[in-house]
RNA sequence: GGUGCCUUAGCUCAGUUGGUAGAGCAAUGGACUGAAAAUCCAUGUGUCCCUGGUUCGAUUCCUGGAGGCACCA
């Protein structure tokens, strides 16, 4: 028997989560989120994470399941989620995962090469030098440790020369050469499904959304985690630009437009991301689940 | 009603000693291998408010008009 992956993808705001909640009780089966915020349970409301009773449609996984001060990453995220689907493949050939992280879903579904683990001062201590000593600095300390990553990463990317760098830096071996880009393996099929809109319209859900949040207490959960804004879970839309109003630089209204910017350009780059996948079958945001269920059936038949 | 200033990209404004113009923001396109809701890259033609005049040529100078702001009545 084969196993599955249902992989639903798509901007923001355009009704993934809901899409997954009929396709699990569809298939009587789980959600694996592949949300790279979802995960913090402190911030539910700005990260429109599912709620209480669309939680109960479907069991969740990677919902919630950390805390904005615990440190996580994609790396970790991989292997936890396919050690999750390891289990739910054993009785349930069918499993539905919904996310919004490009590259979280594509570590779920193809998979990343193996690096080590790098003591996180190294990172610290790259991200002091990119301060005293500026970018330039740390380019040629690439061109001299990893000249083929040189060449090949977006060098005017500080995060890109900086992960390049603490690899080169903790393993004493070039960041390049731990690239073999090779696939997983993996044991189960993706069929892979993406929701669609114009582009007017996903801003007009954004900026409605938005609104919804406020009204459902987005600044009572921003100002809960006010005093830990430095962590990277709070680098997030929808937090950083309401600690600028907290702290009196900007007002509460253009706090809450630059919210909808920034969403309504995240939602972009997601299409972007998920645009380049050829093997995503693409659907109206309002397209008739028995529509989608058909294509899935289709799918499964072929693939068996 | 009078006087002065203003009207240029979606917005805020530069600028052209007359040769049809450029910044910031917004917007758009793209990249992405453990920070990813992160981070980074690329992209600037617009009746230069309208009208008539001077000129080889006017967004620029002049006449008249419209709208805005300020002050004086």
């Amino acid at each position: 028997m084969n196993n599955y992956l249902i992989s639903i993808v798509g901007p923001t705001g355009i009704g993934k989560t809901a899409l997954s909640l009929k396709l699990a009780a569809h298939f009587n089966t789980d959600i694996i989120s592949a949300d790279s915020r979802q995960f913090y349970k402190e911030i539910p409301i700005g990260t429109a994470a599912p709620n209480s009773e669309e939680l109960e449609v479907a069991t969740h996984h990677f919902i919630h399941h950390k805390s904005i001060k615990d440190a996580y990453s994609v790396g970790a995220f991989e292997k936890e989620a396919i050690e999750k689907l390891e289990v739910l493949h054993a009785s349930k050939n069918i499993v539905v995962m919904v996310g919004g992280s490009g590259l979280y879903v594509n570590a779920v579904i193809e998979g990343f090469d193996e690096f080590p683990d790098i003591a996180p001062e190294i990172r610290g201590q790259l991200n002091l030098e990119l301060e005293s000593k500026g970018l330039v600095f740390l380019q040629q300390e690439l061109k001299r440790l990893d000249p083929k990553s040189y060449k090949t990463i977006a060098i005017k990317n500080p995060h890109r020369v900086i992960r390049a760098l603490e690899i080169c830096k903790g393993t004493g071996q070039p960041y390049s050469s731990f690239l073999k880009k090779h696939k997983a393996q993996r044991n189960f099929k993706t069929i892979s499904i993406g929701l669609k809109a114009d582009r007017p319209l996903i801003y007009e859900r954004i900026n409605n959304r938005v609104d919804q949040m406020i009204e459902n207490g987005l600044l009572e959960e921003a100002q809960a985690v006010f005093k830990h804004r430095d962590l990277n879970a709070l680098n997030t839309v929808g937090y950083k630009e309401l600690f600028n109003y907290f702290d009196g630089q900007w007002t509460l209204e253009f706090a809450i437009s630059e919210i909808k910017k920034n969403t309504r350009r995240f939602a972009k780059r997601q299409m972007t991301w998920f645009q380049k996948d050829s093997e995503t079958e693409w659907f109206e945001y309002d397209t008739n689940v028995k529509v989608i269920l058909d294509y899935l059936s289709e799918e499964l038949k072929k693939t068996s």
